[in-house]
This record gives structure tokens, sequence and C-alpha cells, in this order.
DNA sequence: CTTATACAATGACTAATATCATACAAACTT
DNA sequence: AAGTTTGTATGATATTAGTCATTGTATAAG
């Protein structure tokens, strides 16, 4: 198993703020999972002893609210840390977590990642840059929520998945999402969903082969997501 | 003016964190600024230089979509540290904070805020705690706005405003907002917003005296809210 | 290969919420 | 005090989005 002092990853996340030591102790203690398509990595409500590294594939976060029905309120990038709030505060975690295709991720014990947040401050400011930046994300999206249509949600996603995960030289977004997670990311019932996608589709602002989005006006998608 | 090592308000943040020194400093430094009811702290685009303690009174945080709609992200409390973002980052502030009554804050250099997050780990830990902390209310608002109704996000600000503010010995919630700001805080028109809170004074939820909103049934509101 | 199960698509209908219009009340202005 | 602006309230209507029902279509399981 490779060493995490190698691992290009880190380029995409806070590690690379370690020392040599702290890498060589992580790496020494890390363990890589191999997660199925549908997979929960982490669930909510449950508590995390570790913490993953996304190496490979994309996960959703999300919540259900009292009836059961899911939000999804993030998709991870690579590199991305995924448990250190349940980790580091001890209370169970508030979002599941879930492979949407296979996923590989190294699992740290939180020991290895609290230890250097206390005493690495390049570390612990990096970390706290990155939380503070979901956090606007966060609230990005508490306002685009409430105050955007679904129509401006739905493209708006789109080109996010297009900005976050890249095209094939088919324009082809290269995540696959099933419109039930659509839905629930954008926060809409599964038919709405559908059915603007299909608009769209029926507008010429995209295309659609089962999952797969292609994205021919992405010009227009922009205009929409603005509710121009 | 007084000093802060003998501050009563840092019992509410983090700033019983930092070394005397630490406050010490900041003591020296800090100025104390009253701001009227509907003044701007802090506006959403514009750098800030420093970060205000809030000693008295209560804000707003929001933001404006592209139609200039507000959407209000979070209420103030007591000891609040507001504005770190903008100051540790150097970008511009993605939210606008505005007193919502007269509001008594110390206005502390960006400086003497990230010394001590970058060479004192327990300010600095305190500090990561409160930004997850603030992360989590922030997703679950994006999974209650977008999946509860807009009478259930009313039913549960009205509660969440007397857990935070408390009532006086008459029921009624110690902060006043006006329609509008109900209405951005709930992620709705205002029009939808009165209608809601009239319903809610005919079923004998509660009672309205102008801006005052009275409690007269918390069994039924929390009912509602979970959307019984 | 066939059956079972989940997913996608669409129509019909209903419910929720926004918008527009108007009236009135309260709070500032001069 | 009269006028002006801002906030509150409510009805009528339009729009949006959700729900229910049905059909077709993949995908998985036996």
């Amino acid at each position: 198993m490779g060493r995490c002092e190698q691992c290009l990853i880190k380029q995409f996340n806070n590690l690379n703020a370690l020392s040599k030591e702290e890498l060589s102790r992580i790496s020494d203690s890390k363990d890589i999972h191999i997660f199925k398509k549908g997979e929960v990595i982490f669930d909510e409500g449950k508590f995390s002893s570790g913490v993953y590294c996304i190496k490979d594939g994309v996960c959703k976060l999300s919540q259900l609210n009292a009836n059961g029905k899911e939000q999804i309120v993030k998709f991870s990038k690579k590199g991305d840390l995924i448990g250190y709030h349940s980790a580091i505060t001890h209370e169970p975690s508030t979002i599941k977590v879930t492979a949407l295709n296979d996923v590989a991720a190294c699992y740290i014990p939180q020991d290895l990642i609290k230890k250097p947040l206390e005493e690495n401050p390049k570390f612990a400011g990096a970390m706290f840059k990155t939380v503070c930046s979901d956090l606007k994300e966060a609230n990005n999206a508490i306002t685009n929520i409430s105050t955007n249509t679904v129509h401006q949600r739905m493209a708006d996603l789109i080109l996010f998945l297009k900005e976050t995960y890249g095209v094939d030289n088919n324009n082809t977004i290269n995540i696959q999402l099933s419109r039930k997670e659509i839905a629930s990311s954008v926060g809409t019932a599964t038919e709405s969903a559908i059915r603007i996608l299909s608009g769209f589709k029926k507008d010429g602002l995209i295309d659609l082969d089962g999952k797969a989005i292609v994205i021919l006006d992405e010009e227009e998608l922009k205009h929409l997501a603005e509710g121009i």
C-alpha cells in the first residue's frame, strides 16, 4: 500500500499542511477502503472514530428530515476529508455519506487528525479555512433554495456538476445521478425534477441518455440559473 | 471603558480561551461601538478589517439573491464573534450584518484575532468547533427549508426565537422582527408570512400585538413544526 | 430466460405559495 | 397638523410545485 508521504491526493486537501512525521504516523495507521456504489460510508446519528480521505470517486452528503425525505447538502470532491466534525466533537454525525460510484478512501483514526489540529497551526488554520468555506457554501445554498425557483436551481445544479466533475469530449457530465438524487439535491419532488429535465431537453439546453446529461447550451443554462 | 479581562460576555464565546496577555492586548486596542436599530454593521461584498464581539442586542446575518431578495441565514446571539471569516481569509464578506435593535459591540482589529488563532491551540480549537457547529446548523437549515412547508418553518422560527431570546412573564418573545424580516428568515413572501401568522393567531397558537408575538400553545407549535 | 423490483416518464389533479391590488394603520417629515 | 412613506392586512388570482396514478423501461435476482 502506498505511503501518504507520496500520495498525490493531498495536493487537493489540507493534509499537505502536515509535517513529515505527522504524515508518516498517519501512513502507518491508515487503512484503504473501497466502497461500492450505493454503500454508506458514514451514517447519520452514528459516531465516527475517524476520518476518511477520499482518493477516488464521489460521495453525497445528505440528511433525512422527520418524514424520511432525503436532502443532499453537498457532493464530495477528490481529496475531501469526510467525518471530521463527528470525530472532533465526539457528537453523532448529522449527515450520512453515501458512495455515488465506486469510492476509494483512506481511513485515518481520529487521534491522528485531532493531534495535528491541536499542535500544528498550519494544519489547524487550513482546516479552519475549509470549514469557513463550507459554511459560506451552505449559506449560499440556503439563499439559493429559498429565493430561487426549482428551474433555476436545476440549471444551477447542472452547471455545478459540470464545474466540479467536468465533462468528456462529448460534453457529457462526468458523474451520473439518479433522478431521485437530482431531486434531493435541488430540493424538489422526483417527478418535478424529471419534468424539468425533460423540459430542458425539449428546449435544447441539454440532452439526456439514461442517467447521462449532455450540456448543449451552457449560456442559456447560466441565464436560467440567474433567473433571466 | 471596561477591560476585556473583566468582561463577562466572554463566558458566551471563545475569547475565554485566550491567555491573559492576548486578552490584554485586545483590550488595549478594542473599540466599543453602539449601532442603532437598522444600522448595517458589515455589508455584503465589503472587506472587513476586524471582528465584532456582540455585547448586547441582536443582529441578523443575511444575503441578497440576484433579484435583491433578502434571505436571513442566522440571528446573532450574545457573545457572537461577527465577521471573522472575511477578516481571516481577506475575502469580501458574503453576508450582511444588520442590527435588529440597539447593539453594543466591541471592534477587535483582525490581527489580534488572527495571531491567537495561529498560536493558541485552545482558542483555535474552540473557534473551529464554533464554525463546525454553525455549519451543522446551516445544513439543518437547508434540509428544513427544502423539505418542510412554510407553515412548519414558521412554527419552527417562533420556537427558535423563544428558545434563543426568551420570553417575558407574559410569554411575549423578547425580540421583535418586522413581518418582512420574519418572511426573509422563513424564506417566503411577506404576504404569506402575514397570512400564516394571522392563521396561527386565529387558531389560538399565538397572539399578536403589533410586532410582539405571544406564545399561547407551545405544544401545538411543536407539533406543527414537526409536521404532525 | 423469466420474473421481480426499482427507476423513469408523463398525465391529471390538488395543494401550496407567490403575485397583484387595495385598504388601512403606523411612523416619520417638513 | 398635513402629507409622505413604510409596514400590515386581506382578497382575488395566477403560478408553481407536489401528489397520485399509470405506463413503460431498465436492471437485478432467481
